[in-house]
DNA sequence: TTGTACGCGTTATCAG
DNA sequence: CTGATAACGCGTACAA
């Protein structure tokens, strides 16, 4: 690594010289301006950020915890944080819990091993000094891996910290299931069928909310017999379509697009085909949604939205305009769009 | 963060005996150990692993560079080296270029812009302190990024370094494309079309000769006009297809699962039926390939493989075992494998 | 057991 | 204008 003594010696000078140079302080004659920046160009060299956070109260530097970089919206979010932060001049930073890696899905039952691996990944961006942190879950739930008296500056996404120091950025996931519903409904379907994740699963609750009250704006009674609860994977999809169809229902509302594609299945194992016989829809736009027959319609999550949002309230404290609060709970959500493909019908 | 003189101004002894508590010396009796240990417990204390690395050789700490952790390839492979690492007691950081956000496919013909950004990133890893570095393209070519006297060891993935100091953990290619057009042949497939990339691209170039082989193996003729070079998306897999479909094969080899799509497109359009009517094969394994319709035979990339390599080799080179040394050339080529699901026909 | 110099690269301060 | 030197932070190593 190149160092600024290296810089000095090459050029018969002193580091301060070099230092002032790098860091516009005019008092420099022109000539050895131009002699050493020459230098500096030729070798290469690049400041050790740590060492200069050593003396400078700031890194610029951003540190992002994900819990598991293998799902399919956390690469997303990231990129976007990243992508904003350079734009702002910060640098970033990963590490990776690889949370579902290791306890598939049960992640967030045992505190305590929770926190053997959470605290040396914060200790780890600590070490390194980062000004602040964004944290990443691979879904939403209720976050306390800040205590209140951590010392530098964070922002949840897609979790909900309840606290106003750290702010959540997260899924509107009611609005999401309200457009989803208003949709069908719109195409004039009555009887829609649930198909999602677990009673006590954030998603799950929120956009079963907002289809309630999509219905109710439309006084149709909410059954829920229409609901069918399972893993959020294919195979829950398929069994949750052999039962809704049993009770004829006109449209399935998938919470995953993974959901949808066991749909499918069920519908090709039995001849049906969407959207003819029945309306699907799926909730992510993940990739898969494009490739399936017909093209499936579906709510697509605002991923890149939640990481501008996040790195955007982080940057914003760092760079110290405190008087903007987006709100008294610190808590923003943002909205899915229904992006519209081919797997619903519309009813006369 | 706790420090070390915290702890030691709590229990009221000096930093060097919790120190040596902390690195098992000895020289402490049972009562203060306890102590120190317990407060130790009580704070959460966690060494700062920068200033460790300030005095000790090894930081323990692997640095990761990605070319884009958008492409489905990335987080796979880095998983992988991440779980490796943990195992063998190292922990890892990463950092991502962005390459294919800020220049779409374009990344590696602007050397200097290419500079522009990576050395920042290598910066930023020598700065953390680093003890080797593995590196992640977003897809197989020649790389330089390693100076040859770069100062730590580094691994490259995916990519070919042709140089010794810094091994290559790649996919075989030509095995692949040998294997999958093998497969095609026992099938009873004698007229195969190709779809792939464009004629500069490693991976078109290396599948190609595997598939050639192959022919050449049951003493076929390879018939360049079989061969389309396109732009791996969907849409060059489309029109591929038009193109191929008119020349009469029987089964159509797509160098990219997203290639694939593009020609169910096709047949879709034109009410043709994989696999009756025409046999079709992807490669990659994306998760895709699993919601086709009929679901898709490929080639699954050996990216954990990959992951999990480069990390052993890494750190057999950090621990020290030098006499172990792959081959002359310090390239490893791992095997993809075929996965038979239904999109290929078996004639006659 | 403890005190303390040392390692790192940079910046800030002040003297020349 | 330029240079010498302290300070930054934290853990380690070694002498006391």
């Amino acid at each position: 690594m190149v160092t600024l003594k290296e810089i000095a010696k090459r050029c018969d000078v002193s580091v301060s010289t070099v230092s002032n140079i790098l860091n516009g302080i005019p008092k420099v004659s022109e000539e050895t301006r131009q002699k050493v920046l020459q230098v500096i160009r030729e070798t290469g060299y690049q400041p050790n950020y740590i060492a200069q956070g050593l003396r400078k109260k700031k890194t610029k530097l951003i540190g992002i915890i994900a819990e598991d970089i293998s799902l399919f919206s956390t690469p997303i979010i990231i990129e976007s944080i990243m992508s904003y932060c350079e734009a702002k001049n910060y640098r970033t930073i990963m590490v990776n819990l690889r949370l579902y890696a290791r306890w598939n899905e049960q992640w967030y039952h045992d505190e305590e091993e929770y926190n053997s691996v959470l605290n040396p990944a914060i200790q780890e961006l600590l070490s390194i000094k980062v000004d602040g942190i964004i944290y990443v879950p691979g879904h939403a739930r209720n976050m306390r891996c800040f205590a209140r008296d951590f010392k530098i500056p964070a922002v949840m996404t897609y979790g909900y910290t309840h606290t106003p120091e750290f702010p959540s950025v997260v899924i509107d996931d009611e609005k999401g299931g309200y457009d989803m519903t208003e949709y069908l409904l719109k195409m004039g379907h009555r009887r829609i069928g649930i198909i999602g994740g677990r009673k006590d699963n954030i998603h799950m609750d929120k956009r079963l909310l907002g289809y309630q009250r999509a219905l109710f704006d439309r006084q149709i009674f909410y059954n829920p017999d229409l609901v069918c609860y399972g893993n959020w994977d294919r195979e829950c999809g398929y069994e949750g379509a052999k039962i809704l169809i049993k009770k004829n229902v006109t449209a399935i509302f998938c919470l995953s697009d993974v959901i949808a594609g066991g749909v499918y299945d069920y519908l090709e194992e039995n001849e049906l085909e969407a959207p003819e016989d029945i309306s699907v829809v799926g909730f992510d736009d993940q990739v898969i949604a494009q490739y399936f027959r017909p093209s499936l319609t579906t709510a697509a999550l605002p991923l890149k939205e939640i990481g501008k949002k996040a790195a955007e309230l982080l940057i914003r404290s760092l760079d110290g305009d405190e008087e903007q609060t987006e709100n008294q709970s610190g808590e923003v959500a943002l909205p899915c769009s229904v992006i519209i493909r081919k797997s619903v019908k519309k009813l006369l």
